[in-house]
DNA sequence: ACAAAGTAAAGAT
DNA sequence: TTTACTTTGT
């Protein structure tokens, strides 16, 4: 992925960095490298598909890294892929290739009684499918986070933001894994962000300014920068036979022009060189310098630097491989998350899993009725409160929420010791709602955030409840992760299957604390997930220790200080609920 | 000296 | 998975 052997060539440019440098700036987030890494927690559910919560996994992952930069006060901007351009054809075939391998093989040792080869298999076989981004942007819009999806390469898109003022929606930084990002010449770029906030940065400046590190790029441009990139390999085309990195940076700085450095090259080698070879690279190099992205401005498609008369000359005009043209209304619901760039079919507002076509997901109850609560939460609280469910008792639903104000869920508070918090919540379809979707947190000038009364299509109903429950544990005051995002209710369970059910869900380290919930009422679970500051901020995870189920007595009085905190918390969340 | 392929060990989830 | 190191070939 990316340029081959890059970063390790350009190590003594890349220094060891904390996230929180870019506090109270804009920064954007590459979301393939985190949905990546966040599937593979998950990656045999997602393969099976099974309808296990579990497979939800990679959306808490995504979201505990959101919250950790807004922990930083940075402002996320998550950038998601679009559709494939051609010229990347050749490796998304090779890496789909690879994928099915695996999966085939671990579905055999799976059918071996072989659980633990077939997770190492799975691991290798997760793709990241647009379904599963959407999911992730249900969320992100949910909790007022910028987002925008490519219409081609998130990592151009993230390239031509960073050349943009922030005042513009333009990010200062990229947080990635993907080396192309440099060859993009997106100006600052972390690589290999832990969840601590660690990482490892580039500043492309830096680089080029440097004239103690070791391999010297002063005397390079960002175009021989990018045709160095082209000729060591990357995704879009491979590199010649015995040609690396090291070659591709003698070669580039020797000849110092890509004409005269490719004419060396064939001349060297000439017989192992493909016959289109000059032409592909020509592209791959436009391709890092011209590609299409959304222009959030404009809400149009516009390449990231203009195509310069020479090279449309040299192409014949034909620009396919930047991958095809599309009209602004069609570019702007990609962009927006209601178009699924590969399939070009609508995203369903309502099916959120794509394979449950029962329940609903639109945005966050809270969000929806009560924006001011939506707000709070995220900003203060590190509240996160996600997905909701239909109930089918509508007319009770109805009638218990026409009576209910606010004050009879601060009421409910006060039931935190019976375990359980339901909280209905109305929801009617109906212009006035869809106006509130707007919260005021978002900035105008943010198109990804407006949502067209439109665009919203109600098939069935013409006013829903969402209903919502909250399980948290007395002696804590944790509130439990039960249904994590998904739209899918659990099933009506009698108590004990709903506890082995929860504990399913949940992981280890809430474990413990799910055998305290016997008195779940309400089959339709929604997860709140509510972080303090102090354990993002020191130890952000407990150590995921699934052995020790048992509660110590140390872990008991040492959670006892921030138990406080979380009541309180809690109680203040609720009261403005 | 470099590229490419292989190996082994560490790290993450 | 990535990283670092080894071997082989040019």
């Amino acid at each position: 992925m990316g340029i081959k052997d890059l970063l390790r060539f350009m190590k003594p440019h890349i220094e060891p960095i904390h996230i929180k440098k870019y506090a109270s700036k804009r920064v954007g987030i590459d979301a393939y490298s985190w949905l990546h890494k966040g599937a593979y927690s998950c990656s045999m559910e997602l393969c099976l598909n099974s309808d296990n919560n579990k497979k939800m996994r990679y959306i808490e992952y995504f979201m505990h890294r959101i919250n950790l930069l807004r922990h930083h006060k940075i402002t996320p901007v998550v950038v998601f892929d679009g559709g494939n351009i051609p010229c990347k054809a050749a490796t998304e075939d090779d890496r789909h290739r690879k994928r099915k391998a695996n999966r085939d093989l671990a579905m055999v040792k799976l059918k071996e009684g072989n659980v633990s080869a077939a997770i190492e298999l799975f691991q290798r076989a997760v793709s990241i499918n647009p379904s599963m981004a959407h999911q992730v942007i249900q969320v992100l819009r949910s909790e007022n986070i910028e987002y925008v999806v490519a219409p081609y390469e998130a990592d151009a898109q993230l390239a031509y933001m960073c050349s943009l003022e922030p005042e513009k929606g333009g990010i200062v930084a990229v947080i990635t894994e993907d080396s192309d990002l440099v060859a993009y010449g997106c100006q600052a770029i972390v690589f290999k962000m832990d969840r601590y906030g660690n990482g490892e940065e580039i500043v492309l400046n830096n680089v080029f300014d440097s004239v103690a590190r070791k391999p010297s790029f002063r005397n390079l441009d960002m175009e021989l920068f990018t045709g160095m990139c082209v000729i060591a390999g990357c995704d879009f085309l491979p590199s010649v036979p015995g040609i690396g990195i090291g070659k591709a940076y003698a070669l580039v700085s020797k000849y110092r022009n890509l004409d005269r450095v490719l004419s060396v090259l064939k001349l060297e080698k000439g017989n192992l060189m493909p016959e289109d070879y000059l032409k592909s690279f020509r592209e791959a190099v436009a391709v890092f310098q011209h590609a299409q992205i959304y222009d959030v401005d404009t809400k149009k498609l516009k390449h990231m630097k203009p195509l310069p008369e020479n090279l449309l000359q040299f192409l014949n005009g034909e620009l396919e491989f930047l991958g095809p043209e599309m009209p602004p209304s069609v570019a702007t619901a990609i962009a927006e998350g209601n178009l699924d760039p590969i399939s070009m079919e609508a995203f369903d507002h309502f099916v959120s899993s794509g394979c449950h076509p029962d329940p609903i997901v639109i945005q966050t109850s809270c969000q929806l009725s009560r924006p001011k609560a939506a707000v709070v939460s995220t900003q203060e609280s590190f509240f996160t409160v996600f997905s909701s469910h239909k109930t089918r008792e509508h007319d009770i639903a109805e009638k218990q929420i026409s009576d209910s104000n606010e004050g009879k869920y601060l009421k409910e508070a006060a039931a935190l010791e019976k375990l359980v918090m339901p909280l209905e919540i109305r929801k009617t379809v109906d212009s006035s709602m869809v106006q509130n979707r707007n919260p005021m947190k978002v900035p105008d000038n943010n198109p990804f955030k407006k949502m067209k009364c439109d665009e919203i299509q109600l098939d069935q109903t013409e006013s829903m409840t969402e209903q919502v429950s909250v399980a948290i544990d007395v002696e804590n005051f944790d509130i439990l992760c039960v249904t994590p995002y998904s739209s899918t209710p659990l099933e009506v369970l009698d108590k004990s299957s709903r506890k082995r059910r929860l504990n399913d869900i949940c992981s280890d380290q809430t474990a413990e604390q799910v055998s305290g919930i016997t008195e779940v009422e309400d089959p339709d679970i929604l997860c709140i997930n509510l972080e303090s500051q102090e354990s993002v901020n020191s130890k952000p995870i407990k150590a995921a220790d699934g052995k020790r189920r048992g509660k110590t007595e140390k872990s008991k009085k040492s959670n006892s200080k921030s138990s406080e905190n979380k009541k309180s918390s809690i109680l203040n969340f609720f009261s403005r609920v």
